[in-house]
DNA sequence: CAAATACATTCAAGGATGCTTATATATCTA
DNA sequence: TAGATATATAAGCATCCTTGAATGTATTTG
């Protein structure tokens, strides 16, 4: 698997409400399980499974303290995918100029406009 | 649904092989099915779906010229995303100083270091 | 050492996705 | 207008994802 497969792999994995949210929280520093209990709202096994995921897609990691694991971001992909998602684009894409369609360079008749 | 969890919901869209690099050939112009099925070697109604979910999300859209559809980008959000994916993030983020969980502001007991 | 705390793991159920095959529709050409 | 072209849609099946419930493990406290 190549570089870039991994990396949309990794997307993913990102790309859940839940997981979304964590990676938020991470990017403004470390927290472990139960801090991430009482912010998201859903149970503790549930919690695990999504860091778990993340953990071995290798965007998170942790150090243990005591009885906390305490989790913090790795994958330098992260905060720019959170500012995208959280970025205003107020404007959409330019539409584009007209009709260079590259079927086979050419298409058979006129084109309409 | 608020605006974020609607951008979530297109990152779980775009966050496919396929559409990925649909989307990477449309940041550089228009294209139609067929280019697509010359391009990824997928069969056309596989193309079509792919396309259909692009389109469906607002990720993109498409003007018709004779028999041709015309895809084309229209969400200002892909190109950053698809940036990024492509992006040599050679450095891993920096490992955290040290231990600021935030577990009620205080761990009970001694820290490790 | 027993109980409590913090967290992980496993399993099953239900829903969501993805692909293939078959078929439909619209447009163009002869 | 019949056939060809470009694309869409629908149905069916397999697979993956997500979650809750139950249980397991390590560490710390009393």
């Amino acid at each position: 698997m190549d570089q870039l497969s991994k990396k949309i792999e990794m997307l993913k994995v990102i790309a859940h409400p839940v997981r979304i949210k964590i990676l938020d929280e991470l990017t403004k520093g470390v927290k472990c399980v139960s801090d991430f209990e009482d912010f998201l709202g859903i149970n503790q096994p549930n919690v695990s499974q999504h860091l778990s995921v993340l953990r071995v897609h290798n965007i998170i990691d942790y150090y243990v303290d005591g009885r906390l694991r305490c989790y913090f971001l790795v994958d330098p992909m992260v905060p720019e995918i959170v500012g995208a998602l959280k970025k205003e684009h107020l404007e959409p894409l330019p539409a584009p100029a007209c009709c260079p369609v590259t079927k086979k360079g050419k298409y058979p008749g006129e084109r309409r406009h």
